[in-house]
RNA sequence: GGGCCCGUAGCUCAGGUGGGUAGAGCGCGCGCCUGAUAAGCGCGAGGUCGGCAGUUCAAGUCUGCCCGGGCCCA
């Protein structure tokens, strides 16, 4: 019926196994199922390189609470996605291809370029699909979804085009880091791929007052090309200013307070003021270039938080078109942008001094230029970080780009009142992480000046500027009189239309932002609204996500502004945030330094279940930086899958051995034993539910660890004779049954986490073994905590067992008494007696003939009292230190009293047994030990008659070894042979040759001489021999 | 520069709302048990709880500042 397992399991080749009958069983997509909808959205990972722990660590996460949910009669559809747009994919094509930057790619043909992007981003998926297949994910990757497809891009069009249906979409400028050599935009991330320390200049400039041309406001800067472009002067509201004079000259400078000494020297205070106060004052502009911008309130002084007082002169010039706060703080004061630089970083006729350079080639001009308009204050270098391009090497200058937003900010209330329906684990991630950044969001810049991604499908007039937005393939069909098939930028982008004005509608270059399309994904993966309406609109929001904590500004946050947006709900109601895995070195896990093992091979070595419960164990499970090391996994197998397989390796053998079918019934009641197992599996599966359901996987593990200590350690150590040569055939029907119950029932429990050894245990103990029997355990229901099993009084009496079983044994060391020697008697002072059954379970495991309960435990120990400070204290307050000194001066007479649950009244404070803590101290140097509440007394006299005991014991003990060395098998008889010299050995093995004989299966005894084999019994020569019957 | 997280034994980490002598696992040392056996169990050593102030009868826990590490943003 059961077969006998293997002594050695080999997890991964017995998870391949189980892969294999999940494939040809059609197992995942039999469990989609159930009348009630669990809705999860995977969010999608770029393919461009292979996965790595993280991506595991989100993938288990994203396997085990659908797979928990599915159990309980959910039915949840797990769709793979992938993100096949955006940077990475075109970074790595450019460098295939031998192109940089847009004019390059332009060369090239944006077809072929594109068509070459759209060849390599499918090529890991195969690896995904069998790394993340390996691992035991059940996820659909044949009805997974693109972001390149057309119905998604159709449906991210349509997204679009209700933003701006609902006025959420403006155009703007944003000022971003710019490679004049590429003739592009850079990300923020990009520009900070290569700093390099150069030296620039660094012009003190000065800003003469209308109103007062003797005054002049002080000014620097480390790019003089901006200065042409210069609208504003901006103050610190807060900071002070002082008005300073040098010693000789009639002119006064304006600059802050505490760079006065840095910037002019020895210098006259004249007057001081805080910046809110410079606000306003009008000044000379340096150049004419804008000049006419004073009439719409341009060159004059500004104030914003971001002014700082560190270096410069806290007075900083603003050039809305080159700085990202110029741009802030003049948009906020209505200024317009001036940019008088070309897309290939060179000065236009505007600046006609320097018309034609490149920028920081016009810089010694410019500088010559404003000196000789005699406003050059002074003129030094400095030697700093600045960005340089990464691909073409040349400096990189921050310049506005014509972008379209976005418009956050006035989705924001909403937002943040979705947000808090949301449950995030771990909780500080909404409210503060994501939260602070919800509530100061800003506008989202979506338009990318890149090739491979969703067009934006904006047609713009070039006679009359109509804006014409399209939401479908249908729209753009109608205009152009025939099909589109593909909606890329290579097909879209020569389409055109004639605008009622006479002149052409075009599309705009642009593409979108590829975080729009992942959060667009609720919609898009289902093409809607084109199909599959209904079910879109009730699957939102999702009931699960999971993600990294660096998705807090990605994927979480452009969910939940599209979902706003469009639905006007939060995307996801639970969501867990797993943190960073790093090396072991506590670095970042780098390709580069090989500072890890590659996850395969820890998955060829020790299983994907104990990679998975590794994981997710772990801190990462909670948001925070992961240390993987290999000796972690190892111990999971450890801890976690060796002793559950012993444990199922343990009841196989016996079952297998006694042909035991789980069609034998258990009688009622069940010993004592065996309700104590069944009610801590009840209170463990009551514990454990509530964690699942909770989305708290990191209390997991740790609880389910708990249960196999107690199932390993105490269940099945105290119950092993029952299932081998009992005799008690009533308690072995007992023992069988309950042990089957626990195994079978904790499987289902581990089923989510550990979704192969679960599967391991099922197939061995269930499928076709049982009837009614299914073809997985990932078919099966979650079983449900059932109260009536649960004794909560005979868990804490079990307890109580072990504590004392733990202090005897501890004696025992101390007192050098091994286990097998029998003693008289064990004295016992605790909070309570056991009833007679458990003393029986605890005298046997302890090896005593007797346990006996002690009324009173001052007869092996003194007792002190000390004060309960957490009850006494909010009581008390500032009068805890003396009560405390009395409670532990107390008498004995009033230590009897709180022995005995009274009263006893100090310092006029009426102190009852709870306000006091009593601790016990051993009264003699005898065996007496103390843990807590708890005392015991071990009788250490040896009489004849238990050292004879203890001497059968011993030798029981090495003919056992003997049997074993001798390679016999567990079943097989003997002849046994035994000599010794020793009186009381002898004497010994005659007085217990009953119980000798039956331990160790003897039939007969052959004569003394065939004795051989020296053995030591504590100390007490002897020979022995034995040879199969 | 800003937001958030982390800092507890050699290592990896627990330590609701402040309250007893700060815990676990691994590693180390010692011992024990055993037909679940290339396992298992017990005991021990090991700590300025990152630092400094403050609040409090009482701080690993609360507050402020500082130091170190990480993620994200600028």
């Amino acid at each position: 019926m059961f077969a006998r397992p293997d002594s050695r399991p080999d997890f991964p080749a017995l998870e391949r196994e189980v892969l294999d009958l999940w494939k040809a069983r059609d197992v995942f997509r039999r469990s989609v199922r159930g009348d009630k909808t669990f809705v999860f959205y995977d969010g999608p990972p770029f393919a461009t390189g292979t996965p790595h722990y993280g991506h595991l660590l989100a993938g288990t996460i994203k396997d085990i609470v659908p797979r928990y949910w599915a159990m309980c009669g959910y039915r949840v559809e797990r769709r793979f996605g992938w993100d096949c747009h955006g940077l990475p994919v075109e970074m790595e094509i450019e460098k295939d291809l031998g192109l940089q930057g847009p004019a390059d790619i332009h060369a090239y043909g944006v077809a072929r370029y594109n068509e070459a992007c759209r060849a390599i981003v499918l090529r890991y998926t195969e690896l995904w699909r069998e790394t993340v297949t390996r691992l035991g994910r059940w996820v659909d990757f044949d009805d997974d979804y693109k972001t390149m497809d057309p119905t998604f891009m159709e449906s991210v069009w349509w997204a679009f085009k209700t933003l701006w249906d609902r006025d959420l979409v403006v155009r703007g400028v944003k000022v971003m880091p710019y490679s004049w050599r590429l003739g592009t935009p850079l990300s923020n991330f990009e520009a900070n791929l290569d700093y390099r320390r150069v030296q620039d200049p660094a012009i003190t400039v000065a800003f003469p007052l209308v109103d007062d041309p003797e005054t002049a406001l002080l000014a620097w800067t480390t790019t003089p090309w901006t200065l042409p472009s210069n609208l504003a002067l901006c103050v610190g509201p807060d900071l002070s200013y002082v008005r300073v004079r040098r010693p000789g000259e009639t002119r006064s400078w304006w600059v802050a307070e505490k760079l006065v000494d840095t910037v002019i020297g020895e210098a006259e205070v004249l007057e001081r003021r805080s910046g809110k106060d410079l606000v306003g004052l009008r000044y000379e502009p340096l150049f004419d270039t804008y000049a006419a911008d004073a009439a719409v309130g341009a060159f004059r002084v500004v104030a914003d938080g971001y002014v700082g007082e560190d270096d410069g002169t806290g007075i900083v010039h603003q050039a809305p078109a080159f700085g990202e706060d110029d741009a802030r703080v003049c948009q906020r004061e209505g200024l317009p942008v001036r940019d008088p630089v070309d897309a290939e970083g060179r000065f236009t006729d505007r600046v006609p001094v320097v018309a034609g350079m490149r920028v920081k080639e016009a810089d010694p001009l410019l500088i010559r230029a404003i000196k000789d308009r005699g406003r050059l204050f002074k003129q030094a270098t400095i030697d700093h970080e600045y960005p340089f391009c990464w691909r073409s090497g040349t400096p990189l200058i921050y310049k506005a780009i014509d972008t379209w937003f976005v418009k956050v900010t006035a989705l924001r209330d909403r937002m943040i009142e979705h947000n808090a329906t949301v449950r995030w684990v771990p909780e500080f991630v909404g409210q503060k992480r994501f939260g602070n950044w919800l509530a100061d969001a800003r506008d989202w810049a979506i338009s990318r000046n890149r090739f491979w991604g969703t067009p934006l499908p904006i047609w713009i007039c070039d006679a009359c500027g109509a804006i014409e937005v399209l939401g479908s393939r249908a729209e753009l069909e109608a205009r152009v009189g025939r099909a589109v098939d593909d909606l890329h930028k290579h097909f879209v982008d020569d389409l055109a239309w004639p605008c009622s004005c006479g002149g052409t509608r075009k599309r705009i270059p642009e593409v979108l932002d590829c975080w729009f399309e992942s959060g667009a994904m609720p919609w898009a993966q289902n093409h809607y609204p084109f199909e599959r309406k209904e079910e879109v609109e009730a699957g939102l929001p999702a009931d699960f996500i999971a993600e990294g904590l660096d998705q807090t500004r990605g994927w979480f946050y452009t969910l939940s502004v599209l979902s706003t947006a469009l639905a006007d709900r939060p995307a996801f109601k639970n969501v867990i945030v797993n943190g960073l895995i790093l090396a072991e070195d506590g670095q970042k896990m780098s390709k580069r330094l090989k500072n890890y093992p590659d996850p395969t091979t820890i998955i060829d070595e020790f299983g994907a279940d104990a990679l998975r419960a590794t994981l997710v164990a772990s801190p990462a499970v909670r948001a925070e930086p992961m240390r993987f090391s290999v000796t972690a996994v190892r111990e999971t197998v450890r801890s976690v899958l060796l002793p559950l397989w012993n444990a199922y390796a343990f009841f196989a053998t016996y079952a297998a051995a006694e042909g035991w079918t789980p069609d034998r019934p258990a009688p009622d009641p069940r010993p004592l034993i065996d309700r104590w197992v069944l009610s801590r599996l009840q209170s463990v599966l009551r514990q454990t539910t509530a964690e699942y359901a909770g989305y708290r996987l990191y209390n997991v593990i740790p609880s389910v660890l708990g249960f196999i200590d107690d199932l390993t350690n105490w269940y099945i150590r105290r119950s092993r004779r029952r299932f081998w040569r009992s005799d008690d055939p009533a308690s072995s029907a007992a023992a069988y049954a309950t042990l089957y119950e626990v195994l079978t029932t904790f499987t289902r429990l581990l089923a989510p986490i550990l979704p192969f050894a679960a599967e391991i245990l099922y197939q061995r103990l269930e499928a076709g073994r049982r009837p009614g029997a299914l073809d997985s355990v990932h078919l099966e229901m979650m079983p449900t905590a059932s109260d009536s099993l649960v004794d909560l009084e005979l868990e804490a009496d079990m307890a109580l067992a072990r504590r004392l079983v733990t202090a005897a044994r501890n004696l025992r060391e101390t007192h050098r008494i091994r286990v097998r020697q029998p003693l008289a008697r064990m004295s016992v002072a605790g909070p309570r007696a056991l009833d007679a059954e458990l003393t029986a379970l605890v005298a046997d495991e302890i090896n005593v003939r007797e346990i006996q309960w002690v009324a009173d435990p001052s007869e092996l120990v003194h007792v002190t009292a000390k004060a309960n400070f957490a009850s006494l204290g909010k009581r008390l307050g500032p009068r805890m230190k003396g009560v405390a000194a009395a409670i532990a001066a107390a008498s004995s007479d009033a230590l009897a009293t709180w022995q005995a649950g009274g009263v006893v009244e100090l310092e006029g404070e009426p102190i009852a047994t709870g306000d006091v803590l009593l601790t016990r101290t051993p009264r003699s140097d005898g065996a007496i030990a103390t843990e807590g509440d708890l005392t015991v007394q071990l009788a250490t006299e040896l009489t004849p008659e238990l050292r004879a005991e203890g001497l059968a014991r011993e030798l029981v003990n090495r003919i056992q070894a003997a049997r074993k060395e001798a390679g016999l098998e567990v079943e097989d008889r003997i002849v046994l042979s035994f000599r010794t010299d020793d009186p009381s050995l002898a004497d010994a093995f005659r007085h217990h040759r009953d119980m000798i004989w039956d331990e160790v299966l003897a039939t007969s005894m052959d004569p003394d001489d065939s004795a051989t084999q020296s053995v030591d019994l504590d100390g007490v020569p002897a020979f022995l021999g034995l040879r199969r019957a």
